[in-house]
DNA sequence: TCTCGTGTTTCTTG
DNA sequence: TCAAGAAACACGAG
């Protein structure tokens, strides 16, 4: 589920309890989530800490304690949210931090999230080490330039999802931001003119803001005349007033991608045609 | 019963 | 050695 925006909306889910003494851990330490991580030492280094703030970087986020740092990734189906301090973990619970008046919960059911812990003082070097994040001046057309030449022959979509390159960027992102370019998913990266480029780090910029301003603070809406809010429906056109295309969804990079073949004209793809109908489900409000 | 997926990692191929 | 694409992971929804 989650990309740039929907995981800054995650991360505020557990504000509540920043400053407040974790008083239990519970996990389920078997889980996929963990992988990696050295679970006993994440719960002896939790109980009794606290949680002192919070930091996202595209879909990577970090909780700062004294005892060390908790990384979280919320894969496809992560999430965070506030329970009650005596709440149960249901079965997709896989870490509750239990507070006096809360608990803070991560769940995921298809476990493609990830939780680790680093003990000490120093980030971690996983997290010092991140790309420059999309909304920042280290976001320079110089960079992106030096990404699409390496990348020169891979589909532009692929590029945008790398989050080596695009960091917080996922597939509706994407989707938007090609879209707004006028190119075809499809298009090499290498292609591109100066003049493209130039307005891939704008649009770039430009969707992902918006998205951080309305999704981000409180899981807004976009704007209607956005493509998010018509890819997955069927029959769906094109947003443009003056095109109305009905739009195309194949896949493209190993992703669902939908395009306007009018305003995105390019090459059949030759790629498999996708089913449509599915539709984002937003979590539920309190 | 079958297919699909807003993500990442690993394997395979060229 | 590197880049690109496919497969795998897990499981609920339609």
């Amino acid at each position: 589920m989650p990309e740039l925006a929907e995981v800054e909306y995650f991360r505020r889910q557990w504000s509540p309890g920043l400053g407040e003494k974790i008083e239990r851990v519970l996990v389920h330490e078997g889980a996929r989530v963990y992988r990696g991580t050295d679970v006993p030492g994440l719960v002896r280094g939790l109980t009794g800490s606290v949680l002192r703030e919070s930091f996202c970087h595209g879909k990577q986020m970090i909780f700062a304690s004294p005892a060390g740092w908790l990384g979280v990734h919320l894969g496809m189906t992560g999430e965070l949210r506030v329970e009650a301090p005596d709440f149960t973990p249901a079965r997709h619970d896989h870490l509750v931090l239990v507070q006096k008046e809360r608990a803070l919960v991560f769940a995921d059911f298809r476990l493609f999230g990830r939780l680790r812990f680093d003990p000490g003082a120093e980030a971690p070097a996983w997290w010092r080490e991140l790309p420059p994040a999309l909304l920042s001046a280290e976001f320079t057309p110089a960079v992106i330039d030096a990404w699409l030449a390496r990348r020169a022959r891979s589909p532009l979509k692929a590029v945008l999802l790398d989050q080596e390159a695009f960091p917080g960027v996922g597939n509706w992102m994407a989707d938007e931001i090609l879209w707004r370019l006028c190119l075809h998913p499809a298009t090499p990266a290498g292609s591109l003119t100066p003049a493209l480029r130039q307005a891939l780090r704008k649009e770039t910029r430009f969707v992902a803001r918006t998205a951080m301003e309305t999704v981000g603070v409180k899981w807004g809406d976009l704007p209607e005349t956005w493509l998010y809010l018509h890819r997955w429906d069927a029959g769906s056109l094109c947003p443009r007033p003056a095109c109305r295309t009905p739009l195309v969804r194949e896949t493209v990079a190993g992703r669902t991608t939908c395009w306007c073949p009018a305003c995105q004209p390019g090459e059949a793809t030759g790629s498999k045609p996708v089913r449509t109908g599915h539709r984002r489900e937003k979590p539920v409000k309190e």
